[in-house]
DNA sequence: GCAATTAATGCAACCGGTTGTATTATTCGC
DNA sequence: GCGAATAATACAACCGGTTGCATTAATTGC
């Protein structure tokens, strides 16, 4: 049987609470008896319980970690680093990821969330794919319970971190377009998701500044899945086949639009330059390696859980908006259109 | 503030424990009272607080996940998609999943596993990636908790899950050696897991079947990463040039692998057949699609669940040892080697 | 109609800590 | 040497549930 706090207490012949104290570094405590109230929860391997600590404490060092389910979730690599760094941030600080496992159902797929928020088991929470108008914030506010985002939030109260998706899609996509394309297909994300409406957003700047107009027709929405992506690549390249170039909205979409533009007999980047979004580490292993948007993943797993490390600690009340830097990488999957190629090809061949 | 079991009780002029047995449809307790009391507690949001339940019944109603740290570990898909699926279930058990963050430090890595396993605050134990001779074993053993390994290990007391690793490389390797490899090369993990012992078992056997001598200078031990991968192909390439295929012993080496072989000019498959295990999602969207053997992961994950639970409620004392059937499912990865489509392709050029 | 059952509820201890306050022992000033 | 201040420790309530046993009320048997 695990000792207990009586038990050491019955053993030195002292209090609960003196030894308790001890063990807290209670500067009431004479150093000769914490010495020994040390000593021996050393010997006999004495752990406070963490279970009656959180009652008395109501505090219970665990913060819960919200993953939404399907499509996206916990297939996405992005996630599974995020979940990695937050992880390791958590112990940096002393606490633990309880998972909320989401449920399946379409619309009531919070409710786990929620009950995870409610049960007075979790110090804080860390929400991931925040929506545009998220029915989880009004419900987590009236719970006082600290919560941070991962995902850029509307209602200026909520705190959340997120990497720059607008303008790292702008950039992105205005190096497609310095390299001469001009009909960019864009695979976005679902349209409530506030991040994959940014990175739209960043797309439909990029060529707004070139002068190029939007086109809904090469626009099509997956759901940040591979699945997702080939299917509406597949759905655009039915009626465009004029498309010189792809943005998608995540790197693992990306996959399945590349895949897609392959049984078209698309070469890539040949015929259809490729840009993915995220930085997931399979992206240079890709052949062509995906040219994409690297997010600071593993640093906005730090910041999240360092965010929220402190609201639990009531040091700022004061809502925290981050947002992070993200890179531009350049890869096999993009080069100049092929017509640009063609006629370089042809200027050549006039030379000689 | 939330509401207590004392609140309920004032407010119906009953006793904390009659509105206790109420809740938890304790026969004793009258019909009409427990109507009452129930419908009470769904008016005012009564919720147990789990953390005194939780001191009160000595469960938690939580299982500890021990993600061992990287190299492998979180950011491989195949360890997403079985938390996930751990999740799930475990979620429809009524369990929720609490992450033991790993450390960094190499000896003492499994620290912080052992420490969540003996807090009191998880019910049962997960474990992953077990090693030949695991030190974890021992100290759990003492601590009476139900704890389950996904991956084989030695020990009969212990209860474990796991693929079929030896036989589906076997199968797999014998498939490439079918289509007429003799030189088929093998990137294992760390020789000291048990899976990655299996895998390359699997592979030593399917060899001998066809009398074909194992020769040491085309086996490279890789860490089941991708850069791992990419640098044990890359030491083998540098000594052997003949080799025609090569088996990965799990498919994030694999694309490790496939990089490496395109950077040194060698197409896949028509030079190097390449072969992965595992059955990650992403294996089809490469290009070409990776060949691998596929776990069932998703199966695993609720299968680990349910005997943990199983184990947990004490229904089952005696260790469970189950062995999940893997397939191999073949792709564009691999094709008999060029010797063989040299000679069919003289053969035909001839006969026309 | 009264003892014996049975049904319904209440009391109080307990889980293992934390923490406000009371108590005892010691030291200090003068 | 005595009262006051201070240091060290103990007591007891509390966190919010669960659970064994006692108690009371209602029902049954004869």
């Amino acid at each position: 049987m695990r000792p207990t706090l009586q038990d050491m207490a019955n053993i030195l012949n002292l209090s609960k609470s003196t030894v308790s104290r001890a063990l807290a570094g209670d500067s009431r405590v004479a150093e000769a008896t914490r010495t020994k109230v040390v000593t021996l929860a050393e010997q006999i391997g004495y752990r406070p319980n963490p279970i009656a600590q959180g009652l008395a404490t109501r505090r219970t060092n665990i913060i819960g970690l919200a993953v939404p389910y399907a499509p996206r979730s916990l297939s996405d690599p992005f996630y599974l680093e995020f979940l990695g760094a937050a992880g390791d941030t958590a112990m940096k600080y002393g606490y633990s990821l309880l998972l909320s496992a989401a449920e399946r159902e379409g619309s009531g797929g919070y409710r786990s969330h929620m009950e995870l928020a409610n049960s007075a088991r979790v110090d804080g929470m860390i929400l991931t794919e925040p929506r545009v108008l998220d029915e989880r914030i009004e419900i987590l506010k009236k719970m006082d319970l600290p919560f941070v985002f991962l995902g850029m939030v509307e209602d200026p109260d909520v705190s959340w971190v997120s990497g720059e998706n607008t303008r790292g899609a702008a950039f992105a996509v205005a190096r497609l377009i310095e390299l001469g394309h001009r009909r960019i297909a864009c695979i976005t994300g679902p349209s409530d998701q506030t991040a994959s409406k940014a990175r739209f957003k960043g797309y439909s700047v990029a060529l707004a500044e070139a002068g190029i107009p939007l086109d809904r027709n090469i626009v099509a929405s997956g759901d940040f899945t591979q699945t997702g992506g080939y299917q509406a690549m597949k759905a655009v390249l039915e009626h465009e086949s004029d498309i010189s170039a792809v943005f998608a909205c995540n790197d693992v979409m990306a996959f399945g639009v590349m895949r897609a533009l392959r049984e078209a007999g698309l070469a890539i980047p040949n015929d259809v330059s490729v840009l993915g979004f995220d930085g997931i580490p399979f992206a240079e292993y890709m052949d062509p390696p995906l040219a994409t948007v690297r997010q600071p993943i593993l640093e906005l797993g730090r910041t999240i859980v360092e965010i929220l490390v402190e609201q639990m600690n009531g040091k700022n009340k004061c809502p925290i908006h981050k947002v992070l830097n993200v890179e531009f990488q350049p890869a096999g999957s993009i080069a100049p259109p092929s017509w640009i190629s063609r006629e370089a090809s042809t200027c050549v061949s006039g030379a000689v």
